[in-house]
DNA sequence: ATGAAAGCGCTAACAT
DNA sequence: ATGTTAGCGCTTTCAT
């Protein structure tokens, strides 16, 4: 049988839809609460459940919002990255009585098509977690009227940011370093679309200028926030004829690359090669030595996202953000051999 | 200015809201090759873009899937399972032009208040990954008309499933243990909800069986298929007088866990411990020495599973299906110590 | 206080 | 071949 709808309640009652509808609602007219009380009954009696999409048709309102991730090529759901923000947004979309709408076309896309696939999904707005998008693309999507909310991105001034202090981070991660009395400090980064990458990469040349640790080209490494890009990394390192006894990735997915890479090479670590990691996720943890790493608090940054989204749609206007790094010191980091002997 | 509609097009035109709607999607009415691209060409001109929503209140059909995975607790996106299915299912999705609609408050429903949660979201169907659902949730599901699909549980014969051939992947295994020369063998099972947890214990008991191996019930302990669980098993083993060899868990974050754990606490993998995961995910292949594991398609298992679903929803009738297991032997298995001396 | 009715954008049955 | 119109289920304005 077809769907209960608030004209059988109506019907059932003999009262008018408008008085059910308002009845249901709570307002904005008012309703007797004697009415109320019996609308209320029939509704559940008639096991009546509201059809969100007319709601919509009215309101423009869906409860429900986008996402669009990183894209790593076809990969588009594997980075620890994005389970981690997807648990802190799971957890405050639930709250908030809101679920998502996961994109499966956006890979590739710029610009105006971008936008285009983003209004078609008909979400209140969307998030951006670590986008390797451009400005431009988000001043298409601004154009287009989608209220968006950038994790770890540059949308340029159009909308808020949530960010994480990748200066302090690295900062630290280099004092730890100079303080182990490296002097030949590796780095591998991310891909220059991704502003973490950039951020990243420019925190870590200033961090080692005021550290005194020199920038040695053939010691810093381009890679995509991929395992393999860690693996690489390890390769072009191993070649060198004095290799840097001391590295630090852009993030935790690369540090892992190059601790198996060293490790499947018989490198010894931390003894031969300290490696530092960013993110904290839980790869970082799981393989022996454990990484130590720069944590940025991901999940709440997605969930501090899904807030300030939230506003945004509301028509409200918000601040970005920057939340606090905390480096973890684990088994990963010593003071590089031939210091010891 | 509000968004251009099939009205819009029409009055450009001087033509029907029907024909406009007819050439946009090409029948079921016929229209002259003329008209029909003088709509699009004004349709393009004036950037029309279709009302999702609309079409759906008409057509009962929004092109976008549900999805509802296994869940740990709080952390309902965590798991590399839901990982490697998501990037298979996204592929299938993006191909029939689908997206997803991820439920967030689900966790921890059944029954009746479950199916309405699913209802809610206005889906075409949904998805269950590796759930912890009980037959009876299932009924609630199927009797309040939504569409599923289940993989790696157990529907009661309402819906079609798609599995892996958990008896042949676990008879594969202890082969293998048998061959080393491990008599003392151990397994780390997953939650008893769970239908692969309980088709892996059994398969794992048969296995033994069939290779005279003996069942010992304090080598066999229960885990959550979380990292953590494996931890646990292996401190349980840990205390034993003789523990076992060798130890098969039920997932491969447990055997992660364990492998870890044994790590720590200065086993050496495999002369003291050999460890067989199940799944071969990411995690299984980061940790040195890499992890033994029976793999199973997740990704095509999850893509398999949408196009079931799919046809489903279309009131096609579709068998289950089983898709094989495959062992992927690596490091983390070996002769046993004693039996080298 | 509450009923009637317009209309959201679209599809499809019903005209012509 | 194509125009007119009745809804889909709901919210909200306009009457009463």
């Amino acid at each position: 049988m077809p769907p209960v709808t608030i004209k059988d309640i109506a019907r059932e009652l003999s009262i008018s839809v408008s008085t059910v509808s308002y009845a249901l609602n709570g307002g904005p007219r008012k309703v007797p609460a004697e009415v109320r009380e019996r609308v209320l009954a029939t509704a559940k009696a008639l096991n009546y459940r509201p059809n969100r999409m007319a709601r919509f048709m009215i309101t423009g309102r869906r409860h429900v919002i986008g996402l669009v991730s990183m894209e790593t090529g076809e990969e588009i759901y594997l980075s620890p990255y994005l389970q981690m923000a997807m648990n802190g947004l799971a957890e405050s979309a639930a709250r908030a009585r809101q679920d998502f709408h996961l994109f499966t076309r956006t890979a590739g896309l710029h610009g105006v098509a971008l936008a285009e696939a983003l209004l078609d999904g008909q979400v209140d707005g969307v998030l951006f977690l670590a986008p390797i998008l451009s400005v431009e693309d988000f001043r298409q999507i601004h154009e287009a009227g989608i209220p968006f909310v950038v994790v770890g991105g540059d949308s340029g001034g159009l909308t808020a940011e949530v960010l994480t202090d990748n200066d302090t981070g690295m900062h630290e991660a280099v004092a730890l370093l100079k303080q182990l009395n490296h002097t030949r400090v590796g780095f591998v980064g991310g891909q220059p679309g991704q502003r973490d990458a950039r951020e990243r990469e420019k925190a870590m040349r200033a961090a080692c200028a005021s550290h005194g640790i020199a920038v040695v080209p053939e010691n810093w490494h381009e890679g995509d926030f991929t395992i393999e890009a860690g693996e690489r990394a390890f390769r072009h390192f191993a070649q060198l004829t004095t290799p840097p006894t001391a590295v630090v990735c852009a993030n935790d997915e690369m540090a892992v690359g190059l601790h198996r890479a060293a490790q499947v090479a018989g490198w010894s670590i931390p003894q031969s090669l300290s490696i530092i990691g960013f993110d904290d996720t839980i790869s970082s943890r799981i393989v022996t030595p454990a990484i130590t790493t720069i944590r940025q608090p991901i999940a709440a940054m997605a969930s501090a996202a899904f807030s300030v989204l939230q506003e945004i749609i509301e028509g409200r206007e918000v601040a970005s953000q920057v939340l606090p790094t905390q480096l973890i010191i684990r088994s990963s980091t010593s003071r590089p051999k031939e210091d010891t002997l």
